[in-house]
DNA sequence: AATGAATGAGACTTCATTCAT
DNA sequence: CATGAATGAAGTCTCATTCAT
């Protein structure tokens, strides 16, 4: 029981340095960041870090790692069977992004590892989330095709991959819109898209 | 005429040393590579390199701007209000995207720096290039829409910068994909998705 | 406590590199002396050096003030008006002297300072010290005119500026020399000047 | 007599260089000053040097010599046994402390050499330079004591250096000086220290 | 004889990591 | 367990000098 106590105590500790390794990273970059900054946004010696975390690689990875299971979490939690009609999917669709966004505007320095961590990171492991959302996404269409309210002709597997290409680069962009109606009005043009196309009915 | 030789091998010489750079930076990522690497790459001594380029950030920055004009050269050439027909544009479109995916294949390691470079130089640089990208294919899409052939309500400024987001996005993709032909699918799937949605008809 | 022992220590370290640097610099002058010989001094990694001062510009800069401090303390602490008769003045004047010449033949190196490594610090550096000099002079001077036992019609101020001027290229000279008889006399013939001139009584 | 034309063409860019040299050295001090600096203001290439100088040390030797020889000539273009009073010789002191300054005048760079330099070139050199100084002043005294118009007790060699070093440092102060006015008064309370010094009669 | 492109030794500086306290 | 002083590998940049043209 006692031990017990103190591994949650080092847990703990564990956390609070990845929270700030992960403001520090977002607000500087991998290399720009350094175990000082870290320590500093602390209060911690420096020292202290190498009990935690075998060197600075090691705690990019792991914050990498967490980022990118907030964001993977918002995805997967949704049923893809759940949809029975195409205005049941467009809501789910809509429901998933702006969960996103909300994420990221509540966080707003997390969508930069997306995108600039990718050096500094096992360039696999950002590979390896893309290909997690894909299946995901391909079985939301899946269920589309089978119920017959998305067209039977879609090259699943592809469409999916444009669809996550398309989720990712956009919240990017999203974060660099001033406000929230922008940001609505973007998702709204995306979504828009990804259903009806850009030709006339 | 002299002095012209002279001039003419001085540009030859730093081309030289533009092209090894994109190399290497496109290998190993701006802060991996060091200037002794781009030395090496060319059999050259270091200090060369400061006869030609003030210092690293000066190099990486006039490496990203020669591969983002090679890519913007490649949408800005097309013809905005060429296309008279819905299938006069999506062959446009394709013909464009096909364009992208040669100078990948050819070069393969170019479009790493959409991504990857853009802490090392500036943000604003990327913006500004996305930015160009964004209006011309706004203009494109108000063409359809004047001649008809494309929704009447669409969000042009907004579904340009969906469009463009997917192209930077897709291209990169392209890369990791395996064969021209697994690509040629992925372009399609993306040209549908743009053109019809997944919603049937 | 703890903290303050902590902090004796590190002043104590920094105290350590001061004297090395005095020492390296004044062997070597500024720019051929390296950071790299000041740490050889010291048996010091030449990393540890940044946790005490800036640059190297910066180490220079602090040297060069505490060697200008010791010599200025020596004029400094003598009482302008405490002489009422030349004699008294006479035997002031030698006693700064000789002051001046045991530091210098203590620290041989000190003096190389004044004349050597003007380049390298802020050259507004030494002119304030021999500004602070030569008032300190005038004001001698001064009291000499007051009580009568100087030359009613001295150039107070010019006067003053060649005397330190005397000084300070004296004692550099004074350094040069063989033993300690040589600069006694050296700085004899010098008293005899400021005080009688050349020429017969 | 083709190679006499030859020599001197040489000799002459010789001298170009020395002079260009000797503003430079004077501008930005020994290392500041680059070999393509001293090029640059003669409008050669760099590489040219080489023909005509060892190395850079070596150009500042002979930079330094030249501008030596200058001012040493002032002093032993005197005659030592000229003077038969002590007014002639006040004059001639006078004469030669005029010529100095009006050499300091017309080059205002010059003496920066005397002092800063002293790192770069052999400190010998200066010595060499100050002794032959010492020396020259020596037999003026002596002149003045064998006819009976200077003090019989001078301390010929002691004194001689005091004046020298008077000579350089005051010199060296001369030229930080706003005005030719304040230069001349400089002088003036430099000679009375020098003949009568503080002490009034 | 003149040039200036190429060179590389050498100097500075940073910062992740270790380890004695 | 925590600390932070010490370390030194690694990287950037300068500039005197050489040498092919």
């Amino acid at each position: 029981m006692r031990r017990r106590l103190q591994t949650e105590k080092l847990d703990q500790r564990r956390e609070e340095i990845l929270d700030a390794s992960e403001r520090i990273f977002a607000r500087k970059g991998y290399h720009a960041a350094g175990i000082a900054d870290i320590a500093d946004e602390l209060g911690l010696g420096h020292g202290t870090f190498y009990r935690y975390f075998k060197n600075k690689h090691d705690i990019a990875l792991q914050v990498f790692d967490r980022v990118m299971m907030r964001f993977t979490a918002i995805g997967l939690e949704e049923d893809p069977t759940a949809s029975n009609s195409i205005e049941e999917y467009r809501a789910q669709t809509i429901r998933i992004l702006h969960r996103w966004l909300a994420l990221a505007e509540e966080r707003p320095h997390l969508l930069r590892f997306f995108h600039e961590q990718t050096v500094a990171v096992d360039m696999d492991r950002l590979a390896h989330v893309i290909e997690a959302y894909t299946l995901q996404t391909a079985r939301f269409l899946q269920n589309g095709i089978d119920k017959a309210f998305l067209r039977a002709d879609l090259d699943v597997r592809n469409t999916a991959e444009v669809l996550v290409a398309l989720i990712f680069e956009g919240t990017r962009r999203a974060l660099g819109m001033p406000d929230a109606e922008a940001r609505r009005r973007w998702v709204a043009a995306g979504v828009n898209l990804m259903f009806d196309g850009i030709r006339p009915r």
